[in-house]
DNA sequence: GATATAATTGCATAATTGTGCAAATATGCA
DNA sequence: TGCATATTTGCACAATTATGCAATTATATC
């Protein structure tokens, strides 16, 4: 478990961490198609822009993946890649894959 | 997916999404037996306060647990339950359980 | 009781993050 | 071209969070 993927999984554990972030990803759950921005601003009572920087991290992370179409931008969740993500993280845990080189005393 | 809940879960990513708290699980994870915080404090080059504030914070979200040993306290990650929390979430996202009242347009 | 070790807490501070507003950019349409 | 709508960006600021140090608490041992 080197630093830079701990550090990688903590900022995807982050990216998801946060209510209105959180909300946005339950938000676009329950779509079965893309929507844009807008759309998605009814769902957390803050400015357009708070929703845009909001996206832009999830985007960054893969959490969501988006579209250009017209003016618009259209986002929809990367629901496999999360759930992936999220399984071997638990099964990482669970299973302890990591008790190789052991500290225990 | 009521307010409270999904603050409850994105609390619990929060937790799980900082480096050093990330670090300190793996660690735990590492070990079979439970470890006292000062053995912990190897695997994260901060303070032993620091430590202990980051250990609160995850016995907080159920994440490990503690016993009082002595003068001691040792944890360990409490494995099935975040795995399983995690695993909920995947499935959550991945099935679209929450696909019932859709927003969608 | 005195002393040593483990852990926590108070306090100050630095760093990060979330937010809103106004301005800018991008694109579609009349 | 001019105007409207969707989104992003710059900026300022509030709120939160992570951190270290010093002091305190808790407990074991001499």
């Amino acid at each position: 478990m080197d630093a830079a993927e701990t550090q990688k999984t903590a900022d995807f554990l982050k990216a998801l961490g946060e209510f209105n972030r959180l909300s946005l990803v339950y938000n676009l759950c329950r779509c079965e198609s893309s929507q844009n921005a807008m759309c998605l601003c009814d769902c957390c009572s803050v400015d357009a822009s708070v929703v845009s920087r909001h996206l832009k991290i999830l985007a960054e992370r893969d959490i969501v993946a988006f579209e250009k179409v017209g003016r618009e931008r259209t986002y929809r969740l990367n629901r496999n890649e999360v759930a992936t993500q999220l399984r071997g993280l638990a099964d990482q845990i669970e299973n302890s894959d990591c008790k190789g080189g052991n500290y225990d005393v």
